[in-house]
DNA sequence: CGGATTGGTTAACGGCGGTTCACACCCGGG
DNA sequence: CCCGGGTGTGAACCGCCGTTAACCAATCCG
């Protein structure tokens, strides 16, 4: 079930092969959790967000709960991923490494708003073990962070470049919040420019 | 038991009589709330954790919605007044207003984690009456801050202006996220001159 | 004093929602 | 042709939880 070529989840792509009922479960979950809350959506309702009933996601998942954790922990992968790759094709300057993770991570979130909101807010509505995991990967993708934010304050202790970090995870992600309005360049831009001053300060 | 200022939240009271059981209830309730969502915490939880069941919550509130919705609406209130207030008070430069709304904005994310925490997550499980309300009033809040970084960037457009709110708003609210490690001083510092920065930039 | 008010208690009700069950298709391969 | 596995359906089950009911202790006040 460690589904072999997880790349390519994207919440947004429908291409390629026509994605499996169990993708298409999992991307329309991942908009209705981030809309009203995982505890606010019934599976009925995930269900019907793909043309089904409540119970046919048992084909497909275990439970709600597993299904919750499936999601949480591939974006926690893929931000680890994506983060270190781009930390390491940047080179050995930190001050570029740090423009390649802000450009990671804007461009994650604003690509997929929804799993942005779900990995903060329902982190608490998974088991123990599940959030365990989570937040083992979600540590690790920070530690790239502060590893090229301590290289650039050399100053800094650890704990602070960690708040440091988790500052600039909430400029960015606020996202979700800021909906529309902005064309996608123009966000872009601006929250790299604004990431980039914040952690430099 | 209520032997009152023990670790207090410097919270939720409009008035501040000595904390009547209504009031004890809605700063446990927050805390509730914040750590595990609003929809996942028992009225049972709520009583235990004043000392005592959970129909009795009944007598203070209409309902567990009524209790959320006047925790949220209060802080909106007091985000809103407060801002006001400090900008107010802050001259005609723009950049001492800045300076005023930054360090006000931080120092009620350092005092109310839990309300901050709770006012983003749970809104969407309020009536849509209520958080219509709550919306108002976080809209002109929004529109406090629009106002000044309007004048410290002449060139851009409100929706910008918005948008790097929103951001900032992000960045200062992270504060639940990087729970613990460094002392009030030195955060308060740190997200002042991170706020700072990502404003001006 | 004594009745009303206030703030508790325990027990029960009722709906919602996750999960299971028994059954019905569709479809590919022996 | 039929058999079996994967997928979907409607009905039923069941536990949780918000809310209400009925009753009780203390306190306030005329």
């Amino acid at each position: 079930m460690t589904s072999a070529r997880a790349g390519q989840d994207a919440a947004l792509h429908a291409d390629a092969e026509r994605p499996s009922r169990r993708e298409q479960i999992l991307q329309a979950a991942a908009q209705l959790f981030a809309e009203r809350g995982s505890r606010a959506v019934g599976v009925d309702d995930v269900g019907a967000a793909v043309g089904v009933t409540g119970p046919a996601i048992y084909r497909h998942f275990a439970s709600k709960d597993a299904m919750l954790a499936e999601m949480l922990l591939r974006i926690s992968e893929r931000l680890l991923e994506g983060g270190s790759e781009r930390v390491a094709d940047a080179g050995d300057d930190p001050a570029a490494q740090l423009r390649a993770l802000v450009a990671f991570q804007v461009d994650f979130a604003l690509d997929n708003p929804a799993l942005i909101t779900v990995q903060d807010r329902d982190l608490g509505s998974l088991t123990e073990a599940d959030a365990a995991q989570v937040r083992r990967l979600q540590r690790r993708y920070v530690e790239v962070w502060v590893g090229v934010l301590a290289r650039l304050h050399p100053g800094a202790d650890a704990a602070t470049c960690r708040a440091r970090a988790h500052a600039i995870f909430g400029l960015i992600n606020s996202t979700p919040h800021s909906a529309g309005r902005l064309n996608r360049p123009a966000m872009a831009r601006l929250l790299a420019d604004m990431a980039q001053a914040a952690a430099t300060a």
